[in-house]
RNA sequence: CGGGGCGUGGCGCAGUUCGGUAGCGCACCUGCUUUGGGAGCAGGGGGUCGCCGGUUCAAAUCCGGCCGCCCCGACCA
C-alpha cells in the first residue's frame, strides 16, 4: 500500500487531493480556489494540448488570442449569458491608480469579445465559415473550488466559429463533439457518453449544449467538455452579419466548444489507483523509466552503459524516456516514487539481467512484483512501442469495463433513489421531465441528468419521473 | 452562503483540559555502511505556535475580536 495515500474506497476526495500533492501534479496557492500547476502536471496538460491542437488544426480551425478584460458592458448584451456568468465574475474596477470609467471583466468565457471582433472581419459569405481557436486562462468566481476540477482560474481552449446558416453550425457542432469523444477514448483511455444536455444544464447563451461525459472512480459523473450550438443568440446583439448571394444581410449561426485543465483530473480520477496516478502512455510525460540497479562502482558503469544505449535508441523512437539514476536511493523506493507518478512503463537492469541477456519490466497498470516480465535486449527497443500502445488499450478495456459495472438500468424512481445511494455510478432511465423535475430529484438524490446520449435505444419506456411513455433515455448521475 | 473540521519547522501531527518559555514522525543537510519493492546508524539545520488585543511575574495553552484554509451541500469546464 502505498505510503500518503488514501484509500480510494475509504475516503474518494481525499485520495484525489493525496494523489495530486504525492505525484506532484499541483499545488495550493495563496488566493483561494486557485491553484499552481506543477511541471509535471503541466506537462500532462502540455500533452492534452499537442494533442488537441493538431485535431482542431487538421478541421481547419486556426488559432487566435483575444484579450483577459472584457468590458463590462460586453457581457450583459446577452440576456441569458449574463444570468448565467454574473454571480462568478471577478471585476477591476480600478487601473493606473484612478477608478476606471467601466469596469472591466475578467473573461469567464470569449463568447462577447470575439463576436465583437467578428462583426468586423465578417463582411461577406465569402468570409464564412470563420473557424477560431484559442488557448487561454478564465477566471471564474466559483464557490467550491476543487484542484483542476474547478479552480477559479483554469487554462482551457475555446473554439468559435461562424457559420452561414444553422446546418453548417449544427454539424460543426457535432464534428467538435466528434474530435473531444475522439481524444478522450483514444488519447486519454476515458470512455465518455456524448450527449445532449437538457435545458437546465446547457451553457448560458446556447441554444444546445453538448456534452461528454466521463464516469470517475468513485461512480461519479464529470463533464469532461462541452459543444454548443449557439444559434443567432450572440450574433443578434454583436450585429455579427453577412451579405449572402442574393445581396441580403443575414445572422450568422455560430458554435462555441472547449475544454479545459479539468481534464487532469478527469485522468487522474478515471485511472488512478490506491497506489496513486496511472497515465495512458499518450498523455505520460514520462512513458518509459528506467533504474538501473548496480552494486558497486563497476557493475554500475556496465549497467549505465547498456541503459544509456536503451535510452538513446528508445528516444530515437520518440519515447518520453528518463532514466532514475539517482544515487543513495534504494531500487525500491524508485518504483514507488514512479508508480505514485503513474509512469505506464518500468524497467529494471540490473548486472543478473544483463547476465541473463534481458531487462525486467512492470506495467503501471499492472504493478506488484508478480506480474513482471522480461524482455530480451535485443528486442526491446523494437517491441516497445507496441508494450505502450498495449497499455494504452489496455487501460482504455480496463475504464470501459469499470464503467460498464457501474452503469445499471432502472425503471423506476424508487429503484433510483435506492441505487444511487448504494450503487453509485451512471443510471439509465426513460425520460420525459421538464427542468422543474430535474430540480426536483436534485434536491431528493443529488442527482442530475448527466445527458441525452446521441445514441439512443430501439423501443420505448415509462418516464422514471412522469410515468408518460417515451423514446427518450438519459444518464442520472451525481456530478463534480 | 448553510453544515462540519482545522490553523504549531516543508508535510503530517502531539502538546491546550490543569499557563512555566516547544516536541514527535516524515522530509532536508553531513559522514560511514547500504542498493533486485518505500535502507541503517551517528551527527546536524530549521518554528516570533494564523493575526490583533486583553489577563498574568509568565500565554501555543485562559478571555475577546478578526482572518484564513479544508471537507460536505447549492453553482460550474
Amino acid at each position: 500500500m502505498a505510503k500518503n495515500i488514501t484509500n480510494p474506497e475509504k475516503d474518494f476526495a481525499k485520495w484525489y487531493q493525496d494523489v495530486i500533492r504525492e505525484a506532484e501534479l499541483a499545488d495550493s496557492a495563496p488566493v483561494r480556489g486557485c491553484m499552481i500547476i506543477r511541471p509535471y502536471g503541466y506537462s500532462i496538460w502540455e500533452n492534452i494540448q499537442a494533442s488537441l491542437d493538431a485535431s482542431f488544426k487538421e478541421t481547419g480551425h486556426k488559432n487566435a488570442y483575444f484579450p483577459l478584460l472584457i468590458p463590462e458592458s460586453f457581457i450583459k448584451r446577452e440576456a441569458q449569458h449574463v444570468e448565467g456568468f454574473a454571480p462568478e465574475l471577478a471585476i477591476v474596477t480600478h487601473g493606473g491608480g484612478k477608478k476606471l470609467e467601466e469596469p472591466l471583466v475578467i473573461r469567464p468565457t470569449s463568447e462577447t469579445i470575439i463576436n465583437h471582433m467578428f462583426s468586423k472581419w465578417i463582411n461577406s459569405y465569402r468570409d464564412l465559415p470563420m473557424l477560431l481557436n484559442q488557448w487561454a486562462n478564465v477566471v471564474r468566481w466559483e464557490m467550491r473550488p476543487r484542484a483542476f476540477l474547478r479552480t477559479t482560474e483554469f487554462l482551457w481552449q475555446e473554439g468559435h466559429t461562424a457559420h452561414a446558416n444553422e446546418e453548417e453550425a449544427r454539424e460543426e457542432t457535432l464534428r467538435m463533439l466528434k474530435v473531444y469523444t475522439d481524444f478522450a477514448m483514444n488519447v486519454a483511455a476515458i470512455p465518455v457518453i456524448p450527449g445532449r444536455k437538457t435545458e437546465r444544464e446547457k451553457f448560458a447563451g446556447a441554444v444546445d449544449s453538448y456534452t461528454i461525459e466521463a464516469m470517475m472512480g468513485n461512480g461519479w459523473a464529470l463533464q469532461s467538455g462541452t459543444s454548443h450550438y449557439l444559434g443567432t443568440n450572440f450574433a443578434r446583439v454583436f450585429d455579427t452579419m453577412y451579405l449572402d448571394s442574393n445581396n441580403e444581410q443575414q445572422f450568422v449561426h455560430q458554435t462555441s466548444w472547449g475544454v479545459s485543465t479539468r481534464l487532469v483530473g478527469a485522468v487522474i480520477m478515471a485511472h488512478g489507483d490506491e497506489n496513486g496516478l496511472r497515465l495512458p502512455p499518450k498523455l505520460a510525460p514520462v512513458q518509459v523509466v528506467i533504474v538501473p540497479i548496480a552494486r558497486d562502482d563497476s557493475a554500475r558503469a556496465e549497467v549505465l552503459t547498456v541503459v544509456d544505449s536503451i535510452r538513446d535508441g528508445l528516444e530515437k523512437k520518440c519515447i518520453r524516456v528518463e532514466v532514475d539514476n539517482r544515487g543513495g536511493i534504494s531500487p525500491g523506493f524508485k518504483f514507488n516514487y514512479w508508480e505514485v507518478r503513474g509512469v505506464p512503463l518500468r524497467l529494471e537492469i540490473g548486472p543478473r539481467d544483463l547476465e541473463e541477456g534481458h531487462v525486467m519490466a512492470s506495467q503501471r497498470n499492472k504493478p506488484g512484483r508478480d506480474d513482471k516480465f522480461t524482455i530480451s535486449l535485443d528486442s526491446l527497443v523494437d517491441s516497445t512501442p507496441g508494450i505502450l500502445e498495449k497499455i494504452q488499450n489496455e487501460m482504455l478495456d480496463e475504464a470501459i469495463q469499470k464503467r460498464e459495472s457501474r452503469t445499471y438500468s432502472v425503471e423506476n424512481l424508487d429503484d433510483f433513489r435506492e441505487g444511487i445511494v448504494n450503487k453509485p455510478g451512471f443510471y439509465s432511465v426513460w425520460w420525459d421531465g421538464d427542468s422543474e423535475d430535474e430540480a426536483r430529484l436534485q434536491q431528493e438524490t443529488k442527482a442530475t441528468v448527466r445527458c441525452i446520449p446521441l445514441e439512443q435505444p430501439e423501443g420505448s419506456g415509462k418516464c422514471i419521473v412522469t410515468g408518460r411513455e417515451t423514446k427518450t433515455k438519459v444518464i442520472l448521475a451525481r456530478a463534480y
